[in-house]
DNA sequence: GTCTATACGTAGATAGAC
DNA sequence: GTCTATCTACGTATAGAC
């Protein structure tokens, strides 16, 4: 039942969301109590009366508020790509297209999110393939745009000589993929908070972009 | 059935693995395509019946081979592991320990592991859950000694001096998972060879761990 | 080693009363 | 909205013949 601390996918013990985000009442406990299943077993090996007995409720009630446990994942997994990709642009205004500063503020976003929201950033990455395209593909939008900003802020740095790499999709990989494990390893047992991470990962970034000290 | 491109959770669509580490006949060919499956849809995703039947028997002969599924995932898993603790332990020699070279050979193996094999890599990765304590007890001690190989050789580089970071854990944290993530997007799709990429992400390690010019 | 046949539990989802 | 009861399909695994 309970799974081994060093076999978990996810360190992070509490399942925390951005204020706000989800809906009040039982539809919203709902998606609590899948969040937290769906990211330490999966979404396959989560059942229905599984996630119905941690939500309060008969397995059959849980059908009043979603049409399937696929949706129950599908709004999860929208609602964090959307939380990301608000986080992301929000980053943008106050700093130059192409500087420095701004690919550190998107980075800082990036991970911060991941450090705060571990269970969503991680099912938001890891589940997409258990959604019929249908309802995978608004997030899928959102994704690819989020993707852009960051591309275009490394590409414009370059451009305006502030970085310096050989290949911006690596360079891009890089960044975002040590990003996205934070959510992964992040958990109360560490001694940092969100900031810290998002903070050093941000001037990690800059240097492996070869930024001008 | 098939998922599409930008929803599977690995963009690989050839199973390559280390040469010689599977058996041969058919215990190997149900690894070969336990692997396959695993790796795109996930194991409590797939049956035993899928599995028996691209593995060209009926789910009964599974049995004569394997006592049970999680025994299969179990096996990939941990030769999974034994090839990327071997990678990274050939190369050390011919190199100091805590010089710049060191790091750059490990981030190289640590890299082109998850490029050349990127169905292992995943499955290593993301399916550990699902595994029972036991089962998973020996890839859990070679992925420790994995990690302090790469843990050590940082903190030995800082106490040269050839490296500059504020705090190491965080450093080691960003280099693996940067490298992890290769098992995800790389694909026949990209331009690059696996060396291309694990030369690339040595040379950012380097950068990011602030390493002497 | 491989098969056919099957046991037995649990999966997702629905019917209809309250 | 929530329940009890239930349908039907599929899950893992086993029995026993060849």
């Amino acid at each position: 039942m309970t799974i081994p601390a060093e076999q978990r996918r996810i360190a992070a013990d509490e399942v925390r969301l951005p204020p706000g985000l989800l809906p009040d009442g039982r539809s919203g406990r709902i998606l609590v109590e899948a969040l937290r299943l769906f990211a330490e077993y999966g979404f396959h090996d989560t059942s229905i009366r599984d996630l119905a007995k941690a939500s309060g409720i008969r397995s059959a009630t849980l059908y009043t508020h979603y049409p399937s446990k696929e949706h129950v994942l599908a709004e999860l997994i929208r609602l964090g790509h959307e939380a990301h990709h608000t986080a992301l642009a929000a980053a943008l205004p106050g700093t130059a297209p192409g500087s420095a500063e701004r690919l550190a503020a998107l980075v800082r976003a990036h991970v911060l999110g991941c450090a705060r929201y571990p269970l969503l950033a991680s099912i938001a990455n890891s589940e997409l393939h258990a959604l019929s395209p249908g309802l995978a593909a608004p997030s899928l939008l959102l994704r690819a745009d989020s993707r852009q900003m960051m591309l275009d802020t490394i590409n414009l740095g370059l451009d305006a000589g502030v970085f310096d790499v050989p290949d911006p999709f690596l360079a891009l990989t890089a960044i975002a993929g040590m990003g996205i494990r934070v959510a992964n390893w992040y958990g109360s047992a560490t001694p940092y908070t969100p900031e810290d991470i998002a903070d050093s990962y941000a001037a990690f970034a800059l240097r492996l972009a070869g930024a001008r000290a």
